[in-house]
DNA sequence: AACCCACACAACCGCCGGGAA
DNA sequence: CTTCCCGGCGGTTGTGTGGGT
């Protein structure tokens, strides 16, 4: 499996992407798709590596990706989850549809993680404020596909930011389930769980016929608070995960 | 008021697996 | 059947921002 370097470097255009270049990607995308990542910043005009503007349009491009501040419901299904799962950010951010895996990465490596050390399990799933500074506010606009179907968020000046790492969730959430561009919070709203529910039973089929798993038995068990819920969806979606993996 | 430190986030790098030729 | 290319993933690093001293 000899690899050539992804791409070669010389000439090509590093760092921060511009909103010049973040709107030459969303145009050609747009209109050409991405079947071919390497061939695509040639032909859309870009100094940048094939790798970074895929990149760049998974992580924030992308319209169906949702930016802002995680809830404290997304926050503890990505601590049940990684509890679960381990750094297996991409399963992780297929169950939460809307999230990439990078934001997950870095979300687990600024908050989570510390709040879990800080605290005992016990009260490992208590919102925890930010320890100093607040999330800088993100201004988000929008930039209008040319096919004018498609809204991206771009932000003026600096990097844009969306992501959504699961296309196949993401196709069936299209592309503002449960999601406000001009919000800078993200709320899960009963439709989306019930969503989410209705695609994940689905792919694991009678994975909630496995009788005598612990996990799944304190899932089912109680679907009266939110924690319990959220004990229930990351059951769900365990079970889900190991079907696929098998 | 200035400097230093910690945090949050964006982006890059290298490796791996799957699919096509 | 083998080799190569491409996309995807996880880990790591760099940079900017804001709070604290």
């Amino acid at each position: 499996m000899g690899r050539s370097p992804c791409c070669e470097k010389t000439g090509l255009k590093r760092g921060p992407w511009t909103a010049e270049e973040d709107m030459i990607l969303v145009a050609h995308i747009e209109r050409h798709g991405h079947s071919n990542w390497r061939a695509l910043p040639k032909q859309a005009g870009l100094l940048r590596c094939g790798k970074s503007c895929r990149l760049r349009w998974i992580n924030y491009l992308r319209p169906d990706v949702k930016r802002g501040n995680f809830t404290s419901e997304e926050e503890d299904a990505i601590i049940q989850l990684h509890a679960m799962l381990g750094n297996r950010w991409s399963m992780i951010a297929a169950r939460l549809p809307g999230r990439t895996d990078n934001e997950i990465k870095n979300v687990w490596h600024t908050h989570l993680k510390k709040r879990l050390e800080s605290s005992n399990p016990s009260g490992g799933t208590s919102a925890a404020a930010p320890k100093r500074k607040a999330k800088k506010p993100v201004a988000v606009t929008t930039v209008v596909a040319h096919d004018g179907l498609t809204s991206v968020p771009v932000l003026p000046e600096q990097p844009i930011s969306s992501s959504a790492t699961d296309y196949s969730m993401a196709s069936s959430m299209e592309t503002t389930e449960s999601f406000s561009p001009d919000s800078h919070e993200f709320q899960i709203d009963d439709s989306f769980w019930s969503e989410t529910l209705a695609i994940e039973a689905d792919s694991s089929g009678s994975a909630m016929e496995s009788a005598g798993d612990p996990l799944l038995v304190a899932g089912g068990a109680s679907m009266s608070s939110s924690n319990a819920d959220m004990d229930f969806w990351v059951t769900l979606f365990m079970q889900a995960g190991d079907m696929e993996n098998l």
